[in-house]
DNA sequence: ATTAGTGCAAAGGATTTGCATAAAG
DNA sequence: CTTTATGCAAATCCTTTGCACTAAT
């Protein structure tokens, strides 16, 4: 029988201590936030856990950043950072109606690059965009 | 014998009013400037065609951008807008060490997609990310 | 007790905006 | 003359920081 990994659990793997803060604000973000903003994780903190800081969200994120749990992404059409709470490799597709995010697993999309030898490739990001007909 | 399209020239075909800041701002992005942002254009500038305002250069970055003459991009790692003066679509090498961005013609990168049917790509951006040996 | 975390407000950096002046058509 | 571009400073948005306060170990 297998034993799902509490939110306390993971934090305090990754070294973070497992405040009441941080505990809601991963709740929000590992049981299926899509791709949030720092503005989403606060106003959802309003919303489920009143009285946390702007700042205390800021730390948090960046802590968990730091720490591995969390990856901190730029798009081209929003200057704010998105947080991704899938740290595993992989591509996006930005549905341009709705500004969407969509996860695509890495083995989704195959990037082949002819490159000179010189250039050691390290990662890959692709970003697929356009639209979601349906 | 063929005639070099004059900055002038381009500016007045985008439909843009070919002012003196104007022309000497493209004359640094068209003549070599690799990804610059807004900071970097106003420190060429300010050295090569003094007293032009910042808001002057982010006037005129955005109006270039808006008449299809630059892109503006944005990268994982710096929260900084940066311009591109190919408006065809292509990729980008970054080199992690330095900061470096270096354009991939289209051609040199090849991305398949396996998507459901309902996912229209539009465009597609591959940053690929690493370190140039050598 | 000592260390670590939080909240608040202020500061910071990038970009935009309002408005008066200057230049262009 | 009338419109458009420029410069300056202030404003805005996102994010970080300093510091006093609170809560953990």
């Amino acid at each position: 029988m297998m034993h799902t990994t509490t939110i306390e659990e993971q934090l305090a793997k990754a070294g973070i201590q497992p405040t009441a803060q941080r505990i809601a604000i991963c709740r929000f973000l590992f049981e299926g936030a899509n791709h949030p903003t720092a503005e989403d994780v606060k106003q959802w903190m309003d919303r489920n856990f009143p009285k946390v800081s702007l700042a205390t969200v800021y730390n948090t994120l960046n802590l968990l950043v730091s720490h591995g749990l969390l990856k901190e992404l730029r798009f081209q059409h929003d200057d704010r950072v998105v947080f991704d709470v899938n740290t595993v490799p992989h591509h996006h597709f930005l549905d341009e109606d709705t500004g969407e995010l969509i996860d695509l697993d890495e083995a989704l999309v195959t990037v082949d690059a002819r490159l000179a030898p010189e250039y050691e490739i390290h990662q890959v990001h692709t970003v697929l965009i356009g639209r979601r007909r349906g």
